[in-house]
DNA sequence: CCGGCGACCGACCGATCGGTCGCCTCCCGT
DNA sequence: ACGGGAGGCGACCGATCGGTCGGTCGCCGG
């Protein structure tokens, strides 16, 4: 019954496979820039091959966005949960978020441009739900993390979900900005010393920005 | 003759209608999920007409963005042109900044949209190129600005180009998050108060994470 | 009064879009 | 030995894509 369950083990399959390429596709070109064609000959796949593992192209597109959710959601969490002072686990939380989008060149593109598009994603696919409840545990976990920070004074006070956006955008696009960003720093985004500095500035700036003066 | 409306601000003609409605009609869907016929439509135009104002299509996207650039290029040099110490320009770029951002809701998706497309568009145009200086004329700018912060020593010690992206990423962001920005803040990113708050929140950012420790 | 011109239009073009259909092939449990 | 289902294929569908073409209309200078 569930196709899943058949073929779940650690393979490289076809659903996998797609997945991939659909993920690098829609990250340089969008969703509607894509053509399933091309997505089939770049997998190696006839077009209407696709249509037995996903069920249309925004089903496709939603599976796209959910995996790379539950990818970072289930990193948050472990991040979170090795526990220490509220700083400690934000400056942690953050690490591990740019060490992730740094390894996953397509990511930061498609979290950014899925916040763009999904005003017409009307529909109510399960895929869909799932990737909305996974984002909503991200934030949450987040916001806990920035209350409880405040509370027990190491934080100074803030508006936790305007941070919460700026931070977001802060963390997230420099990895998204592709050739922009490239231009800019001179170097790849994604070459490992950059990615470095990166977390040192953004360690620097939460210090800075968010350390409460008594905390110091 | 109705000499008012016509020649409002050079032209309030097709041209400009022209733009208005494809400016807001990338800013939700992309370039690919853009048709020209529903672009026609929503200006009141048969779909050929389109072609006697604009070449092409990726032309047309350029001069929608080169019209944004424009805007803010504009009022950056107006900002930085008035004077006064380092962290007060840039506080007053920033703010005026923000503020642009706020009354054209569809630049922000637009701008951060057009850095992801990019790669694909090849064109030599002339109206490509326009854009890349705007752009390349206002990163100019800023960075001249922090650096001559840290030489007064006004500004500690930052890595001017990474500073410059996070910058970006922070304050463009949150116009563009959509209906995500809105769910985590609980109101419209675009209310008046929530951008007075969002200034109040980036000043507050750029003072405790610039400023050096001397300066206050 | 006329000739030219810019704005505009509907009809049309080949290509491609997302998606369907029927058929084949291989593997696997019985 | 064989039935069936999963995975895959190419041909095909109606719709829509960006773009072209020939022509109409109204205005404006001579």
């Amino acid at each position: 019954m569930n196709a899943v369950a058949a073929e779940n083990q650690g393979e490289q399959s076809s659903r996998e496979r797609i997945l991939d390429a659909a993920e690098g596709l829609f990250a340089r070109r969008g969703y509607a820039g894509v053509g399933l064609r091309e997505l089939a000959d770049l997998v190696g796949l006839g077009k209407s091959s696709l249509f037995h593992h996903f069920e249309s192209k925004p089903q496709l597109y939603a599976a796209v966005c959910t995996r790379i959710l539950a990818r970072i959601a289930a990193r948050v969490d472990e991040s979170l949960a090795r526990g220490g002072a509220p700083m400690e686990r934000l400056e942690r939380v953050v690490d591990d978020l740019l060490d992730l989008l740094a390894a996953q060149p397509s990511d930061a593109r498609i979290l950014l441009r899925s916040l763009f598009e999904d005003d017409e994603l009307a529909g109510e696919t399960r895929e869909e739900r799932e990737g909305r409840e996974l984002t909503a545990h991200i934030m949450a976990s987040i916001s806990a993390l920035l209350r409880e920070g405040m509370e027990v004074g190491q934080f100074r006070s803030v508006h936790v979900p305007g941070l919460l956006l700026s931070l977001i955008g802060q963390t997230v696009f420099p990895f998204a900005s592709g050739e922009f960003g490239q231009e800019i720093l001179g170097k790849d985004p994604f070459d490992p010393a950059e990615v470095k500095r990166r977390k040192r500035e953004t360690r620097d700036l939460l210090r800075h920005g968010l350390l409460a003066p008594a905390g110091r």
